[in-house]
DNA sequence: TGTTTATATTGCAATATTACGATATAGTTT
DNA sequence: AAACTATATCGTAATATTGCAATATAAACA
């Protein structure tokens, strides 16, 4: 064993933890601040911001994209990112069911 | 190399990344789902609940305490499992950031 | 005290992630 | 076409995560 048993789950939870879990490094929540301060940036400029490798910043914004969270676009011979709203739109649905649940919780809990 | 450059980074995004990470696998999602459906519950009913073994349960539930999602508290010889509002706080200022800019983004992006 | 019930911990194998140097790919410019 | 710029991919080492059987711990109860 070793590898998450996602056929135990429903599609959406996959599809949530593949989400949250894209977002789960430092880096990444990094990047996702950068963009939002920039508007939209190629690649080099990450590479720039982070202290981190070309390769590293790479393969972590592939991760981002394929979680549907970025998304870029060809601009020249560099690669434009920004934001991506279709993946933290599904994100947006579970944290209101979370927060609503909290915000009308009576007592404590347990 | 292998392991994350937590030092890299601020606190600010090293407590995010630990947060939406310990959201990041769906026994975990399923745990929180199941917590908001019955408001809080022991350790055995989610074991009952879910198809992993008592250890793995067990484990899953230490990292989302760890990280300030849930909170257990003794009840006889069981402990008795409900969310911890303080993570999820945590986590809100950080969508709401991001939901406003993509609101308020006029033109689409790069 | 011994037994039962509930949860945690240990130990380990399988798998995944992180990071980066080296290299490949692709568009741009001269 | 050759050189340059920007990004992706490959290969690999270090580390982390996932899952469970076996076992330990701790409270409740007979």
């Amino acid at each position: 064993m070793g590898a998450t048993k996602t056929e135990n789950f429903t599609d959406e939870q996959n599809e949530l933890a593949i989400l949250t879990k894209a977002l789960g490094h430092p880096a990444r929540i990094a990047i996702i601040e950068y963009l939002i301060k920039v508007e939209s940036c190629i690649c080099g400029d990450i590479v720039n911001e982070l202290p981190l490798s070309q390769p590293t910043i790479s393969q972590h914004l592939k991760e981002l994209k394929n979680a549907g969270l970025i998304k870029g676009n060809f601009e020249g011979n560099a690669i434009c990112y920004c934001l991506n709203e279709v993946g933290f739109d599904k994100i947006k649905g579970f944290f209101q069911h979370v927060n609503t649940y909290l915000d009308n919780r009576k007592n404590g809990c347990c």
